[in-house]
DNA sequence: ATCAAGTTTGACCATCCAGTCAAGAACCAA
DNA sequence: TTGGTTCTTGACTGGATGGTCAAACTTGAT
């Protein structure tokens, strides 16, 4: 009676499955999204329930009739996000134009900055902590993904298809340049005026840096 | 007795000046140095005393006797950060040969990153945080300096000194770029291979994207 | 050696906060 | 309408944490 529709396919550990009522999937979204934009600006001990519950628009203890724990929120957070967060990357096709490929690579990540900036700082909070909660999911998937696309941008690279650059600068440089409008918005903003929009000029920066740089 | 030495100089929020016992100096020196590390891996919030009290070797009373709160030690860390932080920037030259300036800040910036990362990820924390505590600097100090600095930049692209690029993004492209191995330097470790040093190969990396962004 | 000032700490307090619980309210199928 | 299930919450608990304090210890100038 504890957990809501407690079923064998819902213990603890395993992401609950199964249907749930309408007024689950709604409030366990409320909450969710309450918590990202928690999480996101005070990290994981800055957060309280008490905070988050006020900005779901519900009651601590009802929090805690849809999950399991503080805790448990921040996991559910975290895995919907590394679900998609290798997308971008995954999505560099060997068989397609270096230059474009690593340019779409490049828009990819900015819109996500662009779309998801709390998803982001939730990461940059994680990362900047040591990453204790997705350390598995880095030195496996991610590490996985970035060997693998590095040795491709590499191959490109002794192909003469791009400028001879190391791969591996060449990704994180991605990672910084994009992230960076997510993760230091409130800096872009105070000094750019916050009524202008932190992205404007980036796009064009980033393609006009990425085409000098790639240029064979 | 509270406080040692309080003389008139000494009221909060008066920098604490004038001069101090050797065991004054050292341990406060022991406390800030301990309290660098606590509060740039786990956040102001996530910081405890105890933590910073074990880090330090001190009992967390002992702490209170040199600062007036947790809150007064962090803002003394903020405040010595923030007073060099502007410094690679304010050293770009306006009489320079405009291209190796450029490149010479992006250096000093790297450096700073390789030198002090635990400060880099202490202003990190604070930005993502939405700057709450250096608000006044972000939009008065360093407002003013990049945007002195965008002009200069703009005027060495007018005059085709080096190519047309937006001076603002090209401040932030070197912030995100250098800045990214400091804060990000948990990922790039876990990705290339703790043993790795994360730095390694960043500054070709950097010297050749900016020798080919700029060319004119 | 002496003693006043500076330094250290065990014990303590008040508050905050994650999580519990039992009782009540809303919902829904029959 | 009825009765069981789902949902909601006020009141509470235990532990963590920032901060206090008085007493004890150390230091150094005379």
């Amino acid at each position: 009676m504890r957990a809501p529709r407690k079923t064998a396919a819902e213990k603890p550990g395993t992401p609950a499955r199964g249907p749930r009522s309408r007024i689950q999937q709604r409030n366990r979204q409320i909450i969710l999204d309450a918590a990202l934009e928690v999480f996101s600006t005070h990290g994981f001990r800055g957060a309280t329930l008490d905070q988050i519950a006020s900005e779901a628009g519900l009651s601590k203890p009802n929090l805690l009739y849809y999950f399991d724990s503080k805790d448990a929120i921040h996991r559910d957070l975290l895995t919907r996000l590394l679900d998609t967060w290798l997308d971008p990357l995954r999505m560099l096709d060997a068989d397609g134009e270096p230059q474009a490929e690593i340019m779409a690579y490049m828009r990819r990540k900015l819109e996500m900055s662009r779309d998801y900036p709390r998803e982001s700082r939730l990461f940059a909070n994680e990362i900047l902590q040591g990453a204790p909660r997705i350390e598995h999911f880095i030195r496996n998937d991610l590490r996985a993904l970035v060997t693998e696309k590095a040795q491709l941008l590499a191959g490109w690279s002794q192909a003469g298809r791009i400028a001879p650059v190391d791969p591996y600068h060449l990704i994180f440089s991605i990672w910084a340049l994009t992230q960076h409008y997510a993760d230091f918005a409130a800096q872009i903003g105070m000094i750019r005026g916050d009524s202008h929009d932190p992205l404007d000029g980036a796009e064009v920066f980033l393609e006009q840096l990425y085409t000098r740089l790639l240029a064979p």
